[in-house]
DNA sequence: ACACATACTGAGGCATCCTCAGGTTAGAGG
DNA sequence: CCTCTAACCTGAGGATGCCTCAGTATGTGT
């Protein structure tokens, strides 16, 4: 569990690997679009084209197949954290991030559960985005907290338990109805600044 | 999906029936307890010195048996929110239940999938025990609000979106550290009431 | 003691996971 | 253009788990 390479699967350098490992990723997204994160990995093969032992291959475990399939989103959502980071509105930014985050967290069925355990866990194909993830986050947060907007003691790591409790709320009801944004108007709301008694 | 009997697992009539209902139960909950929801069926089975066929003769699906597993505790939970109606306090009896809500939702890995999805699903095993949980928290929570406690606008719905993502969260880390109770805090300090504006 | 509803058994079909021994091929170097 | 090899691909197969069902056994009321 706490040993062992992170996975994190690279494009492959000849022609017909790469060919393939696109085809896989493509195929994946669209299972994981449709069943989850526990789509069967042989059905992705066969939709790709490809012989299940090409699919490991490139992706020895399923979360490193994950992380390929949602890597580029949670780029964007970190490079994203750095651009509003230069905000005037510090709370806005926040919030703007905090929706989009959960919106990329809940892509589809099972992710989030996913990237919680990879925040922690360094043996995991997507720890690294996690941890930049997590730096952006924690960056916006402490613009907020020092324009006193946010309440001081919330740590990072209290953010992220409630971006991924909505995240996983959102996953359960999707696709029908999205009360995503109502919750995560309620939360924010919960963690500005007031006079609270101790 | 919408269709179906509820499943609901009855005690049998035969004596040798109960025996292995009762056998298969103990192991189920070991089980579920090492292994979250998804534990092995063919192994409770084994352990509760049983054929594959005897387990599925008394809990047709899955969730039937954690319906069957968890039964008294949610029994518990509802008439305990009954109990702290009554109470002087409604916020205080209300933070109580929340947190004896939460800590029942995270048994066990998976359960609190099983919950949401059968607080919303008629044709699911556990659908009326969470319904009389629903009643029960919806209870303590327009109490708390007629008191001018909670914020008037928040919604049964929400309340339990609240506590299952607080639970989901709880899930996810146990059984190293338990941080539910601070996360709970903020939940809840984040519904009182104050002014806010639009 | 008898009948039969109730209950038990476990083989077997199916889906999925994942590995690995063996075959194929892209493409660098000559 | 040819050779050679690392990179790549294949798919059979062992393992596990799900769930069903035809056949068998037994508790229990009469």
């Amino acid at each position: 569990m706490t040993t062992g390479t992170p996975h994190i699967a690279q494009r492959p350098k000849r022609a017909d690997g790469r060919r393939n490992y696109d085809a896989i990723l493509a195929a994946a997204r669209k299972a994981f679009e449709a069943d989850g994160s526990e789509a069967s990995l042989e059905n992705i093969a066969a939709q790709a084209g490809v012989a299940i032992g090409t699919l490991y291959r490139h992706f020895p475990v399923r979360a490193s197949l994950v992380e390929a399939a949602t890597r580029d989103g949670l780029a964007d959502l970190v490079a994203h954290a750095e651009r509003l980071l230069s905000s005037p509105d510090p709370l806005g930014a926040l919030a703007e991030w905090m929706e989009r985050a959960v919106r990329h967290f809940s892509t589809f069925r099972g992710l989030v559960g996913i990237l919680a355990q990879s925040m922690y866990d360094e043996g995991t194909p997507s720890y690294a985005m996690c941890n930049a993830m997590h730096h952006g986050g924690a960056d916006l947060l402490r613009a907020a907290q020092a324009a006193g907007l946010v309440r001081a003691d919330l740590t990072p790591g209290e953010l992220f338990d409630l971006l991924s409790g909505a995240a996983w709320v959102r996953e359960q009801s999707l696709p029908d109805r999205d009360d995503s944004p109502r919750l995560l108007r309620l939360v924010l709301e919960g963690i500005t600044t007031r006079d609270h008694r101790s």
